[in-house]
DNA sequence: GCCAACGTTGGC
DNA sequence: GCCAACGTTGGC
């Protein structure tokens, strides 16, 4: 079983609309990138977690837990001209892009921020996230980050 | 296959 | 709103 993190603009998706959603399960569309496409494709097992990242926000940080609850599959909003996410590119034949199903598991009761994890830099070397520059929506995080990160969230 | 131009992400 | 960092595109 592999730990991810997920971004999302919570003005688009919170992790609030996440535990709002029948059976608190959403679709992951919408990624069009194409490392996360992969690791959509080769890596993401049912039973992974994923920690719940806002982004674009006051204050950026891990908010919650989530579960993987599919493998990967073809992302039906490439297909339709009307989404945002539209990609004329790609054909059903031989879809491009992928999502994958997460369900809400819980949220913390006190967000760990960005500038938390940055204050933990030592313990967290090599976390994508605190890394400068790190734009990737998805990100595998090691066994060891995760447990660490989930004392900061709820000691 | 290089690389400049462009678009996007996302913290601040 | 700014801008640095990065990914993608497309001309050559």
């Amino acid at each position: 079983m592999a730990y991810w993190l997920m971004k999302s603009e919570p003005d688009v998706f919170s992790i609030d609309d996440l535990a709002a959603r029948p059976q608190q399960t959403e679709g992951w569309d919408g990624v069009r990138n194409y490392q996360v496409r992969n690791m959509f494709r080769d890596q993401f097992q049912p039973g992974d977690l994923a920690f719940f990242y806002h982004s674009n926000c006051t204050p950026p940080g891990i908010v919650g837990i989530a579960k993987v609850v599919s493998h990967g599959y073809p992302d039906a909003t490439q297909f339709d001209p009307e989404s945002d996410h539209y990609d004329p590119k790609s054909k059903v034949e031989e879809p491009r892009w992928l999502q994958v199903d997460v369900q809400f598991v819980r949220k913390f009761r006190h967000s760990v921020t960005l500038a938390t994890l940055k204050e933990h830099a030592d313990a967290l070397a090599g976390f994508q996230v605190i890394q400068k520059g790190s734009r990737l929506s998805v990100c595998p995080v090691r066994p060891e980050h995760w447990a660490f990160i989930l004392k900061l969230a709820e000691p």
